[in-house]
RNA sequence: GCACCCGUAGCUUAAUGGAUAUAGCAGUGGCCUUCGGAGCCAAAGGUUGGGGGUUCGAGUCCCUCCGGGUGCACCA
């Protein structure tokens, strides 16, 4: 509608002459100023010198409204606003088509036939999976979500640090402990270690030599080390069987996983083999950024170890072997990398320029806690499981309160839900102070208020149909529900939260149409065969659950039926 | 010191240069003979960090100051 609209302006503007302006046509804040709204007599005034208001009256008559039968009508106002009102039928027939097009509604075009890579999560073995991961775990999978309601064939891609010093201060602080490969240990115990280990690492010269042979051990396998290698084995294998429990709970699942110790040596490779590019310095290889406006940055240190951003490159490499031709890749991780990524983008542009082009990096906000930074060296961190199980408690207090039976499932996908909403609720790109208090209430404008809302409806439709109410659209009445004017646009929505990689978007309009559709409820009967308005009350009713339990979907959120 | 990001109600927060700046939480007052009260309604809460500028129009763009975050050579 809102394309059909700007067309049609567009159109008006030629038939006058008058040259094309840079318009937009929106929302307007009050339901009292229509559906839509347009600046666009605001806009070509400007170039024209000529009054606003006047050049609105002229669009206006140029607007041909036969080319419009879903407008009842156009107003002008304020300083020559144009406002445009939907007709009944409008509204009637977007019912129609979110209860008939089967898993199709919100959809859009963006990406049609294109391939995505994202790449997001992104834990270390060996390291706590702390509630910063479910954050960014979280902005991924909606990123993910909202590229497949955009047409996309999207690939979900996890790049893990299975190798360096935190490794194997892990492993130091394992022997420390007196694990040994035989032990089963715990996922918490080798964060534990990993605390350990690399406190020694900062405060202990001795300790920190030790270390640094373990690491020289796993990494260049110059002297073989069978105990060091078992417990390397097998606490890799703790910590991502672990992960796997993790994503399932949250509802994710990787196509594939990469790891540092695979791109290693590639990306030592990749620098060498470009020395045109990189130039050495103080016996490490780096790149002088400074040319383009950047800073330097080391890709080979001075012992021949690659950093980050040498195995970025080779990374880059090997998902297009493994994924096969892309459009593009987005990388999904906290902003503290933006400068990095910056520098290492302007590297790839000129080894590999193609892959640059379709490699965007997304950097997210960060989540602090209210004492400041989360270190996992210090174990100032709040752990995810630990965090995912106070929620889940809390909820199934909720629900013992209100006397209703307890579904565990139900309540893990409740404080899910609680929790991812708390994520997304919000712009992706702002930092934030973890608000523990916020991801425990469930009300308002959080993930269960919108579960609810769509289990209310569950439960209506249910009464309606044993009181023998059909969804029908044959009478309806003459307004406009609240509610109606909300559901239509979240195609729209869908398509600018894609567009401008923000998925809170979609959170801002499923409370805004949450909220509308509870007043809504508050007023109408719906499950009362006396109502003329039943059927088509519940028919609208049918059509804003699909629409949460889609939007919800696009957040990584499921809609339980009862909660 | 340099670079990037941010500053909106007590707290969290929305707003492609547009109309009276959005909501939620907390606090205040209402709504259970009504389909799910994890709900609804109402009132209250603001010099959008300060000051200049551009514009018919600025939370949004520019300058400047103040406050905070992050990064700045061999960690990721």
């Amino acid at each position: 509608m809102k394309e059909k609209l700007q067309n049609t302006i567009e159109k008006a503007l030629e038939s006058l002459s008058v040259e094309a302006v840079d318009f937009v046509v929106e929302h307007p804040a009050e339901v009292a100023h229509g559906d839509y709204a347009t600046n666009v007599a605001l806009v070509a005034a400007k170039n024209l010198g000529e009054n606003p208001r006047e050049l609105a009256e002229k669009i206006m008559k140029a607007v041909v409204l036969q080319d419009l039968p879903e407008v009842e009508k156009v107003t002008i106002a304020g300083p020559g606003f144009l406002n445009f009102t939907l007709s009944r039928d409008f509204y009637t027939a977007k019912t129609e088509l979110i209860n008939t097009v089967d898993g199709e509604w919100g959809k859009n075009n963006e990406y049609l036939g294109k391939k995505v890579l994202v790449e997001y999560t992104d834990p270390n073995p060996f390291k706590e999976f702390h509630i910063g991961h479910m954050f960014t775990n979280a902005v991924g999978e909606s990123l993910a979500r909202l590229f497949e309601m955009a047409g996309a064939e999207v690939k979900r891609l996890n790049y893990q640090g299975d190798v360096g010093m935190h490794v194997a201060s892990a492993i130091w602080g394992m022997q420390q402990m007196g694990l040994t490969a035989d032990d089963k240990f715990t996922p918490q115990e080798l964060g534990q270690a990993y605390a350990k280990g690399a406190t020694a690492l900062k405060e202990d010269k001795d300790s920190k030599k030790e270390i640094e042979l373990i690491n020289q051990k796993l990494y260049k396998h110059t002297e073989y080390d069978d105990a060091v290698n078992l417990l390397y084995e097998k606490g890799r294998e703790v910590s991502l069987a672990y992960f796997e429990q993790i994503y399932k709970m949250l509802g994710t699942k990787f196509d594939e996983y990469f790891f540092e110790s695979e791109v290693s040596s590639r990306g030592v490779e990749v620098v060498l083999n470009n020395t045109d590019v990189f130039t050495e310095s103080d016996g490490a290889w780096v790149f002088k950024g400074e040319e383009y406006g950047l800073h330097t940055r080391v890709f080979i240190n001075s012992l021949g170890i690659p950093t980050y951003e040498a195995k970025e490159l080779a990374l880059a490499k090997m998902k297009q072997e493994r994924c096969g031709d892309f459009d593009l890749s987005i990388i999904s991780t906290a902003n503290e990398i933006n400068e990095y990524f910056k520098v290492l983008l302007q590297a790839m542009s000129l080894i590999y320029p193609e892959l640059a082009q379709k490699t965007e990096h997304v950097g997210h906000g960060m989540v602090r806690l209210p004492e400041g930074k989360m270190s996992s060296r210090t174990g100032d961190v709040i752990g995810a499981m630990d965090f995912i199980g106070e929620v889940k408690k809390n909820v199934e207090t909720r629900v013992k309160e209100s006397g209703k039976e307890i579904d565990e499932e139900v309540i893990e996908k409740v404080a899910i839900g609680a929790i991812k909403y708390e994520v997304l609720k919000g712009s992706i790109f702002q930092d934030s102070v973890f608000d523990k208090a916020g991801a425990l209430s469930f009300e308002g404008n959080s993930g269960p208020y919108l579960q609810y809302t769509y289990a209310r409806i569950q439960s209506v439709a249910k009464k309606a149909e044993s009181a023998g109410v059909i969804p029908s659209l044959d009478n309806t009445p003459e307004d406009i529900y609240g509610v109606e004017r909300i559901l239509y646009r979240f195609p729209e929505v869908v398509e600018e939260a894609v567009k401008e990689r923000l998925p809170h978007k979609v959170s801002v309009f499923l409370s805004q149409l949450a909220n509308e559709y509870n007043s809504f409820y508050a007023t109408e009967k719906i499950a009362e065969s006396s109502d003329e308005y039943a059927p088509y009350k519940l028919a609208l009713s049918l059509a804003v659950a699909e629409t949460l339990k889609k939007g919800l979907w696009t957040l990584g959120i499921e809609a339980p039926e009862k909660m």
